[in-house]
RNA sequence: GGAGGGAUGGCAGAGCGGACGAAUGCACUGGUCUUGAAAACCAGCGUGGUGAAAGCCACCGAGGGUUCGAAUCCCUCUCCCUCCGCCA
């Protein structure tokens, strides 16, 4: 969430902040409101504890020299003042919840840099890559046997069964089999292996509490996009940044740790709610997949290379893969609402002739920190500063999946898989078409 | 799942109804001493809220309760440890 103080202190900056992202100025004037409200219980309530806690001292003196009667005398005033005191602390309670959950539901403020526009249309492409374009190779075009949606070569090749995938979970939950697994497989080893020069490899559980889901901005506002098993008041993770977000929840860390960089590959559940009837084929929008993310805690100063960083690293691995993408610069409306700025990447995948997302890396600023409670000691001394968060995605693999089969897609129908990946398949980089 | 024990400041650990935000030790920071260091000695050393400030308030795993007054008593929950059962 963003800086109660700063609302305070500087209300028409954040209104103006956040109306480019499409909030309206009511909102952070019902907050401002509120928080008057709040600060006033507070205070009233405060100043009837003090005087109890004083005649309460006083009760226990006269008691000490024996005068019964002015102990009693006391203790019933302060009896008196203790009631009214619990009456406004409820008060003052329920009023403090109330700010805090509009607080929650308020997107963090856009960097100035993050272009300006309201949705998708108004992102701002930065750069395109495609195989050989670094040596002024002309724009790939994709012949008539790479044309073919990667559901169909999964079911010719028999490396994609979606039909029993759903007989098992229901639809839009893939089941990936034989040489299909094997390359999923793959692919998530590539990328942590990739990584471990710099980030801590992390295998975080799969389900986490409603905390963990708040601290990242998932909870209150997206409840209708994730899993939630009632009985354990358990979440599904929606990404791997869920967790490690919340590595060092509550923590105070020291400033020469950071940054602490972690990557992890998990299972990420999302239950696309607002999405129903869109993509329902293939693997363009699935209720599971695979993803390897990686994320950092960092400080203010080191937060911009952090985030390239992350953005390099996923660009890397679209490069080794072979892979056309393109990366686009965010708009503040069609930034996620608890990131600061975002870069997407995304691949081009010629069977289904799309873009598809594979990434979002972005940048927080200090507005999870504040909802997760992580801080670090300045190594100049001083009281505890939030840290910034970063990550990104590297990378989703469902998709990957689907532009690397369709992409590779050769004339006799089998399919030819980029070099890197030798390692990890025992060199074997042809899938065949089965006899019969 | 059953029985028992526990959770206090960065760490260790006392306190078990009355000035306790909390003894003590270690760690850390500053100072004295020293050519320098160590040792010794002195001082400081949690977080947050609110307020212009003085101050006031909150926090001893979490939440509720009893009481004039709760770290201390009661209830619920979470986590950790030991033993038993079950189990990949």
């Amino acid at each position: 969430m963003i800086d109660l103080h700063l609302i305070r202190s500087e209300p028409d900056q954040v209104t103006a902040a956040l109306a480019r992202r499409g909030v309206p100025a009511s909102e952070i004037e019902a907050v401002i409101a509120l928080d008057a409200t709040h600060r006033a219980l507070m205070q009233r309530q405060e100043a009837l504890r003090a005087e109890v806690k004083s005649l309460s001292r006083e009760v226990g003196a006269a008691k000490k020299v024996g005068d019964e009667a002015a102990a009693s005398a006391l203790a019933d005033r302060s009896r008196e003042l203790g009631d009214a005191e619990r009456a406004a602390a409820h008060e003052a309670e329920e009023v403090g919840e109330q700010v805090r959950s509009l607080l929650l539901v308020i997107p963090n403020l856009p960097a100035d840099e993050a272009p300006d526009g309201l949705s998708e249309d108004d992102n701002v492409v930065t750069e395109r890559w495609w195989p050989g374009s670094d040596v002024g190779d002309p724009e790939p075009t994709y012949a008539e046997h790479q044309r073919v949606p990667h559901w169909e070569v999964g079911e010719q090749l028999r490396l994609l069964d979606m039909e029993r995938g759903a007989k098992i979970a229901g639809s839009m939950f893939p089941l990936y089999r034989g040489f299909g697994a094997r390359l999923l497989r793959s692919l998530g080893q590539l990328a942590l292996d990739a990584h471990l020069d710099a980030y801590e490899e992390i295998r975080p559980p799969t389900f986490a509490l409603t905390e963990t889901l708040t601290a990242t901005g998932h909870l209150p506002k997206f409840s209708d996009e994730a899993y939630l098993m009632e009985r354990d008041d358990l979440w599904a993770i929606p990404t791997a940044e869920v967790p490690l977000t919340s590595m060092h929840r509550g923590e105070i860390l020291a400033e020469a740790d950071l940054p602490i960089r972690f990557t992890a590959q998990t299972a990420c559940f999302r239950r696309e709610a607002g999405a129903a009837g869109r993509d329902t084929r293939g693997l363009l929008r699935v209720h599971e997949f695979d993803k390897v993310e990686l994320f950092a805690y960092v400080t203010a100063e080191q937060a911009h290379a952090a985030h390239l960083d992350i953005l390099e690293r996923a660009e890397g691995l679209l490069r080794s893969l072979g892979l056309e993408y393109r990366i686009l610069d965010l708009c503040c409306g069609d930034i996620g609402g608890s990131a600061a700025r975002t870069f997407d990447l995304e691949v081009y995948s010629p069977g289904v002739d799309r873009w598809l997302e594979v990434s979002s890396v972005s940048w927080f600023r200090d507005y999870q920190a504040r909802r997760a409670n992580v801080r670090y000691r300045p190594a100049a001394g001083g009281s505890p500063v939030l840290c910034h968060t970063v990550n990104g995605s590297a990378l989703a693999w469902a998709r990957i999946w689907a532009a690397l089969v369709e992409t590779g897609r050769q004339a006799d129908g089998s399919v030819h898989l980029p070099e890197v990946l030798a390692p990890y398949l025992k060199g074997q980089l042809v899938i065949e078409v089965p006899v019969a």
